[in-house]
DNA sequence: CATTTCTTCAACCAATGGGTTGACAAGGGC
DNA sequence: GCCCTTGTCAACCCATTGGTTGAAGAAATG
């Protein structure tokens, strides 16, 4: 932990919140259907047999993760849907599923390589066993 | 709970694991150096103050999760990324937010009518008012 | 065969998370 | 002004999680 460059550590905070709100389901549904319009708590908490405190709990978590705004309406706190943080998800996702992707489509053409001659590349040597 | 579509329960379950997965820190790092190449349970711990056990246990996660996966090499077990669950995920993210930023780019037309004009539409009406 | 290396399993502990109920704040509607 | 609706806060409960240490499994090596 000590050694994570501690200049992403805000943003690793807010991934980190990020990535645990979508890690339950009904906060998840509670995006799906904020995706299509926004929704006071009350509406939220309608489809599930919770108390509407847990709801509220809930939209805590996503707000706290930069996924959901509130604005005032009378009683009501309407929930808002925020892209930003989506993007930011995104990014970190993709970044990683990519060059896991890319090493994979390599991958075979080293298997055949090495079938079917056993002196592979230099530049793969250094890829499979490689420094720093 | 009870009301989530059933039928997506086994692909939640699995997108449950994976955000929660991503939510710690430590194993999104871990994500990040095994995107560069694969590494053995010991490799990965290097870098963290924390026992190899612990750093067992992010491995066994990572791995329920479906972000890994693990082969053997005599006492070793190196770890390898595997992209698939990446996908689901990124996907999931993907089309919500561009629900949410379609919604937002339509919200300055809605907004401008709604002040321009107090009668909005049947289907706007329909869409606060909505049925599930 | 005994030892050493790499890893996981098991038991435990403190902290977190999702749920509950009860009280209270904030704002119309009568 | 009173109350009814909407939502949050607080305290509590129990299950899960990330960490620890100690023991055990699996496989090469002396």
């Amino acid at each position: 932990m000590t050694r994570l460059n501690s200049l992403t550590a805000e943003r690793d905070d807010q991934l980190s919140r990020a990535f645990a709100a979508l890690a339950d389901p009904t906060r998840r549904d509670m995006v799906a259907r904020l995706a299509v319009r926004d929704a006071t708590v009350g509406e939220l908490a309608e489809p599930y047999d919770v108390s509407i405190q847990a709801v509220s709990k809930h939209i805590k978590v996503l707000s706290d993760a930069g996924l959901v705004s509130q604005r005032r309406d009378a009683q009501r706190r309407p929930c808002h849907l925020e892209a930003e943080v989506f993007n930011l998800m995104t990014r970190w996702i993709e970044r990683y599923r990519q060059q896991a992707q890319e090493r994979y489509e390599r991958l075979d053409a080293v298997l055949a390589e090495m079938r079917g001659d056993d002196q592979p590349t230099e530049s793969e040597v250094r890829k499979r066993g490689g420094a720093s």
